[in-house]
DNA sequence: TGAATTCTGTACCGATCAGTACAATTAAAA
DNA sequence: TTTTAATTGTACTGATCGGTACAGAATTCA
């Protein structure tokens, strides 16, 4: 069947690069072409629904990706405390203290905000819905852990922010570490 | 000299609102054109350099207005307390409970961030170093003072970003409302 | 081997981009 | 009123946009 099977898989990640640096429109297939190695071609014959496709299929990947990661630790770990630390390394790292941005995140700011607001406002309130389940494991009544939840996730987004705005890669985990100490997680 | 004096002025507010709502590269001259009421030709008359003239001179007046507005008063207030108070309503209404989004916060995600590096930055750090003052003048030791005003500089951008991603105007004002309690600011 | 299929580079399309040129219009100044 | 300068609409430029067409190369399968 097919001739290279993980071409597509490699070029997913790479175009999701692409996306994050530069933004939907940003994205030129000239871009595209050239972070993922793959001339115009390829890119359409892997991806015949051209750049709404593309992102879509990178929304996808960036979905599942924080459910494995992320979401479902949170809602099933044995030590609610453990996950949400571990949380907050896996995020450190997956955003490079904040020298790498939040496609989501992103969108939610840009023009295309409109056109993906399902797939941005379910990978949201995944992440709000997963840490909020988290909080209430700890004993926090959920009204109480559904705010705790909406103030990191959204604390989450505003560091990335300030990060890069203010090109201070510091910022990013000191911001996480502040957000942790506040929530005043048990000792495991 | 000129024969309507304000439509200049005019001109920048209504171009603010365009860049706001689609970026620097989704600003077509077509939409600064029709958000402005004024022609290409009047336009580039009136801004000879472009769009590039056009967004400098967007953050110009937007670094002016958060001066006058948020930082002079954080700073010099009688009241600091009062002040931050105040910031927190004024916010709200400037973004319109999260309807309206912070351009510059917005480009520190975007790909013209290292174009416009320097005026995300002093926007920012003005932001939070007004706050720290007020902060100061509270009792709070400097260095408290400063990871405090940091926090709450980000939650506002993250509180736009999640107030967007989850369509919920709401979560805007309770996020504020949360991070002025954070402060536990004395009554005055 | 040969046939079927997957993959890729290139040439091309119409639309739109930012920006320019400039004549026509409008209003202020003399 | 005449002169001068500010303002505006329109037509145009070359570049680039996303997308299509398709021939040929590469690979798998029979």
């Amino acid at each position: 069947m097919s001739k290279h099977p993980g071409v597509r898989a490699d070029a997913i990640t790479a175009l999701a690069e692409v996306f994050r640096e530069h933004g939907y429109e940003g994205a030129t297939l000239t871009r595209l072409s050239a972070g993922s190695g793959l001339g115009k071609g390829s890119l359409y014959h892997f991806f015949p629904g051209g750049k709404d496709e593309m992102v879509a299929v990178v929304l996808e990947e960036i979905d599942q990706w924080f459910t494995k990661q992320v979401f479902e630790p949170l809602r099933h770990a044995d030590d609610p405390a453990a996950a949400i630390r571990s949380m907050m390394i896996t995020i450190d790292a997956y955003f490079r203290s904040g020298r790498r941005t939040c496609l989501v995140g992103a969108f939610a700011l840009s023009d295309v905000r409109d056109f993906f607001a399902l797939q941005i406002a379910q990978y949201f309130a995944a992440w709000r819905d997963a840490l909020s389940v988290a909080l209430q494991r700890l004993g926090h009544a959920p009204p109480d852990a559904d705010d705790m939840a909406e103030d990191i996730v959204a604390g989450i987004q505003g560091a990335l922010v300030a990060a890069r705005a203010l090109d201070d890669e510091a910022l990013f985990l000191r911001a996480l570490r502040r957000m942790e100490r506040r929530l005043d997680l048990p000792l495991t």
